[in-house]
DNA sequence: CCTATGTCAGCACGACTGATATTC
DNA sequence: CGAATATCAGTCGTGCTGACATAG
């Protein structure tokens, strides 16, 4: 693919990055848990997790982190436990209302999803499924190339 | 395709919007003007845009559209003028500064993009072209759907 | 003593609703 | 007069940085 053509490619990828945004917001919207704090519910099972990894997780600092915690804590979802390897260390982890409340929500929100899914022809849920990892690889070149530029700045 | 399998499509695809979400953050971050202030500096060329359809585009309130014109306007991208055809309505069109401000931008984050997708192997590119309608129709069945939900509603 | 972890305080941005003009 | 267009005022959610306490 010549130069050109991969310029053309970004930039019809960068109008659907803005769309996949608009689409999350469209989708999401109007629910009681934000696309984030959902995150946050679903990954803290099995076990619970430590506040810095749940940060990296979001791509957001650790004090956003805190704040979203705090919300979900007050809300009955989640709850802190201090760790008993590392006293500075605090492990998230679901109360049994968590439990429930994210498994509820993400059925919800997939049954949205489906909804529109199923207006879409067989080759289109193809083209879906086949794109689906190349953006968890877009994903993972993203961090090799800003940690590079880190190191050379 | 049957129920389950639409289902798992469904939750993978949710969370690769998730993914866009972080990687538009990632590749848009750290720059000049936000996402959405050169999506309304990129949509305001050729004449000029209503404030309304700027909002509409963006997927905004109204508000919030003239709040970022604002913005953009005190900074010298932007300017308005009186519809000639119904003085309640602005139009909206970029200044020369905002013509080279949007052009630059644009130029800088492909840039960006080319950077990443250059990383990528020709299938996983032909991949993503191949999904790139499909998110567009995505949007349209959402805007058909919320209609409908709103009708009933 | 230096680093790592998390919290707190204060700030910025960008969305929203509700209340106005103004004009169709 | 009622509907449409844009703005203003005020609020909220969610990110950030910088300062701090505590523990490794």
């Amino acid at each position: 693919m010549d130069e050109n053509e991969l310029a053309d490619l970004a930039e019809r990828f960068r109008s659907m990055l803005r769309l996949a945004v608009f689409v999350s917001r469209r989708l999401d919207g109007d629910l009681e848990l934000s696309t984030t704090q959902l995150s946050i519910l679903t990954m803290c099972g099995e076990g619970g997790l430590r506040m810095g990894v749940i940060a990296e997780n979001l791509g957001v600092r650790v004090p956003s982190a805190t704040e979203q915690v705090s919300r979900l804590e007050r809300a009955g979802l989640l709850e802190r436990r201090a760790d008993p390897k590392d006293a500075r260390a605090v492990v998230v982890s679901r109360t049994p209302a968590g439990d429930q409340a994210a498994a509820e929500a993400n059925r919800r929100r997939t049954g949205r999803m489906v909804d529109v899914l199923e207006t879409l022809e067989p080759a289109e849920l193809e083209a879906l499924r086949t794109a689906l990892p190349v953006m968890d690889r877009i994903n993972e070149r993203l961090h090799t190339i800003s940690n590079r530029k880190e190191r050379i700045a």
